[in-house]
DNA sequence: TGATATAAGACTAAGTATATCTTAATTATC
DNA sequence: GATAATTAAGATATACTTAGTCTTATATCA
């Protein structure tokens, strides 16, 4: 059942990509982002607004708008990508907020949590989407 | 936001922890467990079921009864409890259930979830309760 | 038999996820 | 400047999940 990714975390993941494959810099309409990546364009918009946020791509409004990509996608990570949606990844309360445990000072688990998250986390933090487009190239070509 | 623990999951862990303290075939009341762990009753009981069903702990119901540990702490996982309440453990959607999205065979953004989730699931399942005794342990003679 | 304790399922309330709808603002082009 | 294209922002809606309680039945001990 849980500890899973949320719905809006996977599309920004797709939306991320799908920028990428265009290239840094090149401008794409949220209608072909959300057709390519088959993502609600209205979700669409907000998952994109919460990224502009961030600075991960650039807004264009009005007639011929469209979202970019900032960074070179050898700079954006997973890990950056879906914390600006879903907020830092977090296996148990306890980890981020220890105060929402009286015991987590004490707490042999709470370690347990603590270096799983960050192992995951790490392994997040190191893919970026420049690995990701390499990745696809190979599927693609076997 | 996401990517985290239920309560019935962060329970789980407690109740066993607690049974293990007591050590293997140590009856002990669900009231006592309730107490110690600062669990909810009922729900505990609820849990407590999920986790006889799989046969980590026993029941013994009537008056008298209560809750204790059939396996040794060292052959019970952190894993095995968690996933016992929650289901398996899954980063997203596609890992246990490919068919979920038609992208998969060729995503390499599914390869990383899958790689990360197993690795969470290895990390998971290489703590012992007897771990988390002895580390319990250190943590209060220090 | 009566007291104690858990079983099992229905039920509830609150929170979260996943959008959509509506109105407004921005920009390019004619 | 008018119009069309495009995104912004906030309100709203629906469904799902979580977390927990309530009730009735069942089992055990003394
Ligand atoms: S008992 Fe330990 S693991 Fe559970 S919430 Fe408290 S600190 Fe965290
Ligand atoms: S696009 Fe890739 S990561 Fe996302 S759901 Fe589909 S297979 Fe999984």
């Amino acid at each position: 059942m849980s500890v899973r990714l949320t719905r809006a975390g996977e599309y920004a993941v797709r939306c991320v990509l799908c920028l990428a494959r265009r290239g840094r810099g090149e401008l794409v309409s949220r209608k072909e982002v959300a057709n390519e990546a088959d993502i609600p364009g209205q979700f669409l918009a907000k998952i994109a607004q919460q990224l502009a946020r961030q600075g991960v791509i650039e807004i264009l409004q009005g007639a011929g708008g469209g979202y970019r990509l900032l960074a070179e996608p050898n700079h954006i990570t997973m890990l950056e990508v879906i914390e600006t949606i879903i907020g830092e990844i977090s296996l148990n309360d306890c980890v981020v907020r220890p105060a929402s445990c009286e015991n987590s000072g004490l707490c042999a688990v709470h370690q347990v949590w603590c270096q799983a998250q960050e192992q995951l986390r790490d392994h997040l933090r190191g893919v970026t989407f420049a690995d990701l487009l390499a990745e696809e190239d190979k599927l693609l070509h076997s």
